[in-house]
DNA sequence: TATCCGAGTGTTTGCGCTAACAGATTTCAT
DNA sequence: ATGAAATCTGTTAGCGCAAACACTCGGATA
C-alpha cells in the first residue's frame, strides 16, 4: 500500500468524543465529568459550569455500552405482547411507552405470533440478551399460563392481562366486571335474558366476560343461552348475528368486544332487524369509532393508558425489589349510547 | 455490622456466567468461547461441541452491553412513529418488528405526540443514547419535514411516509395512486364527479391522496368539488357525511380513510340515502373491519407489512455503508366491495 | 529432511465508563 | 491559629468482551 501521508480520516468522519477528551478540555479528570453527569451535586458550581460547556462544545454523548457496562443497568424496558395491531395490545403498549418515557426508560418490543412456553420463553431470552433492566408481558391469553409459570427467576417482570396465581405481579382491566355491568344494564332494560358472542375461549377476558355475564343472568334467574364462540373479529360477529337475528326471542346481545358488535350490527340490519328498536347490543372496549357506527355503540370502556402506567409502575418496584401485592384491577366504565333500548313489546 | 460469617449471596443469586467461567469449564481460553459463538466455523468442531456443552451446563449468555461496547454495534434499531394507536403507524411498526426478528435484530419504540423538530430531534437523541444502530422514522406528517432536514449526518436513519426531497432513503405506499385508482373507479361507475372527505392538510398522505383524487378529475375535464377536510376520525366523517347527504347532486364519496367512511356512511344511512344505490362510497386502508362494515367497504389497501419489510432493508443498507436510491415506492390496491354501484339514474 | 503454510488456539490489550478508595482542599469549631 | 470534619477531586482498577497479534502443531512441499 502506498499510504505516504497520514491524511485525514477517510470515512471524514471525526471520532466521537469521548469522557476523557471532555476532561481534558475543562481541565479536569474523567471521574468528575462523569460526576457532573450523573451526581451533579457532588461537584462544585463552576467545575460543572466548565465541564458542561465543554461537553456542548465537544458534543459529548455518553457511551451507553460502556455505561451499562460497568452498573449492569441499561434504562430500557422489554415488551413483548400479542399481535400489536389489535386495538387493545396496541393500546396497552402506548400506555406503557408513555410512562415509560416520563421516567426516562426505553421500550423494547417483541411481538410474537403466539403465546406460548416456547415463543414467551424465546422473546423473554431475546430481550435479555439485550440486558433490558424487566420485562412486562402482554399475555391475555390462555396458553401463555404455562410460559408466564417458567420464567427466569433472576429478571424483573410484570404481566398485563393474564390470570390470577401467577408468581409475578400482574395488571389488568377487570374484565368480570365490566361484562357485568353489560348485562346488567341490559337486563334493567327489561330484557329478559342476554345473548352473548363471546371472544376465542382460550382468550382469558374472553373467559372472564363469559364469566361475568353468567354470574349475572344466573343470580337473577334468567335462561343463560349458550354463547357463541366468535374470534374478536367482525366477521364472525357478523356469522354469528345471522343467526342470532332468525330468532325472534332475541332482544339483547352482549359482544364480546366492539369488532365483533359491528358485525352483528350489519347481520341484524340486512335481517331488517331494528337496533335499538327490536334488539340492544353492547360491545366492549370502546374503539374510537364506537361513537360513529350505526347506531353508536353502547359498550364497555377500557382505560388501556392506565393499565400500561401501572403495569410500568409495577415493574419499576419490581426492579428495586419491592414486591408488591398479587394481582391490580382496573375498573372498566359502562358507556351508555344508543344501540340499546328497552325491550320491544311482545 | 455483625457480620460474623461471609455465608451465602444475601439475594441469593448465583451471579451469571461470564465468557472466562465457560472457558474454564471447557478447558479452553476465553477467546475460543468467543470464536465459538461469533465464528463457529473457525473453531475445531470438537472443540466446539466441548464449549458449547458448557455453555449450555452454565446457563451462560453473552453480555451484551460488554459486547457492544467492543464491538461498537447493539442489534438494536429505533423506530421513531407517531401515535402508534393508529392503525396504519401500529401496522407499519408491527411490518418493521417482523421484519427485524428475521434478522436478529431488536426494535426499540419512542411514539411521539407530536411531529416537529424538537420532538423529533429529541427522540433521536434518545435513541442514539441507547446506541441504537439505526432509526426509522415513521413521519407521515408535513411538519416533520424541518426535523427530518436536520438529523445527525452520522446516524443512518430511513424514514417511512414522508415527501421527498429529504436527505435520506423514503419508504412508502403510493398515496397518489390509491387516490387515482379509487377515483377512477367510482367514474367508471358512471358517477359525474366524486367528492373527497380528505385528512388533515398537514399530514403528507392526506395530501397526495387530494392530489391523485383532483389529479383524475382534471384530466377527466370532470367538476371538482372542495375537498372536505376532516381529521381521520369516524367523527369528522360523520359530520362531512351529513353535509353530503343534504345534497343531492353527491352520487360518489372517496374518504381518505375507513374510519372517516365509516362515519360517511353513518350519516348518509341517518339522512335516508342508501349506499350504494343512492350513493357509492370508497375509502382508504382497508381496516380488517373494513368487509363488516354495512354495507361492506370498498377501498384502497396498503400493505404496511411491506412498508416495514422495505424500510427495514433500507436501514441495514444505510448502516452498512450501501447507499439506496431516494424514494421507494409501495403499490397500493384498490378492494371493490359493496358500497360502490353505478350512479343512480337521473 | 528442512521449510513453509495455514488452521486452530492463546495472550495481550483496550473499548468507555464508574465504584471504591485515596488524596487534596475547604470549612468550621475550638 | 489548628485540628477535625466535610467537601471536592483524582487515581486505580475492572466490568465482559473481541481485535490484533503471537504461537503451536500437523501436514504439504521442495
Amino acid at each position: 500500500m502506498t499510504q505516504h501521508a497520514p491524511g485525514p480520516d477517510p470515512t471524514n468522519r471525526p471520532k466521537a468524543a469521548v469522557m476523557e477528551d471532555v476532561a481534558e478540555r475543562a481541565g479536569v479528570s474523567a471521574m468528575t465529568v462523569s460526576r457532573v453527569l450523573n451526581t451533579p451535586d457532588k461537584v462544585r458550581p463552576d467545575t460543572r459550569a466548565r465541564v458542561l460547556d465543554a461537553v456542548r462544545a465537544l458534543g459529548y454523548r455518553p457511551n451507553f455500552a460502556a455505561r451499562s457496562l460497568v452498573t449492569g443497568r441499561s434504562g430500557a424496558l422489554g415488551v413483548v405482547s400479542f399481535d400489536t395491531t389489535l386495538y387493545g395490545p396496541a393500546s396497552t403498549l402506548h400506555g406503557i411507552e408513555q410512562a415509560a418515557r416520563a421516567d426516562d426508560y426505553l421500550i423494547t418490543i417483541v411481538s410474537v405470533g403466539a403465546l406460548n412456553r416456547r415463543s414467551i420463553g424465546e422473546a423473554v431470552n431475546r430481550l435479555r440478551f439485550q440486558s433490558v433492566d424487566g420485562v412486562i408481558i402482554v399475555a391475555p391469553h390462555e396458553s401463555a399460563a404455562d410460559g408466564l409459570r417458567h420464567l427466569p427467576p433472576d429478571l424483573p417482570v410484570v404481566v398485563v392481562g393474564a390470570r390470577d396465581n401467577l408468581p409475578v405481579p400482574v395488571a389488568s382491566v377487570d374484565q368480570a366486571t365490566g361484562a357485568v355491568r353489560a348485562t346488567r344494564h341490559l337486563l334493567s332494560l327489561g330484557h329478559d335474558t342476554v345473548w352473548h358472542v363471546s371472544g376465542p375461549q382460550d382468550w382469558i377476558d374472553a373467559r372472564a366476560r363469559i364469566e361475568g355475564w353468567r354470574s349475572v343472568l344466573q343470580s337473577e334467574g334468567r335462561q343463560i343461552p349458550e354463547p357463541l364462540l366468535g374470534d374478536w373479529s367482525a366477521r364472525s360477529g357478523f356469522e354469528h348475528g345471522k343467526l342470532l337475528a332468525r330468532d325472534p326471542e332475541v332482544t339483547a346481545i352482549f359482544a364480546a368486544n366492539d369488532h365483533m358488535a359491528t358485525g352483528v350490527l350489519r347481520a341484524l340490519r340486512e335481517a331488517g332487524r331494528r337496533v335499538p328498536q327490536d334488539v340492544s347490543v353492547v360491545g366492549f372496549d370502546d374503539v374510537p369509532e364506537a361513537p360513529y357506527l350505526w347506531p353508536p355503540l353502547s359498550t364497555v370502556r377500557q382505560n388501556f393508558t392506565e393499565v400500561g402506567r401501572l403495569s410500568f409502575q409495577l415493574l419499576l418496584d419490581r426492579i428495586d425489589g419491592r414486591t408488591s401485592p398479587a394481582h391490580h384491577l382496573i375498573e372498566p366504565e359502562l358507556v351508555v349510547r344508543e344501540s340499546t333500548s328497552a325491550r320491544p313489546p311482545r
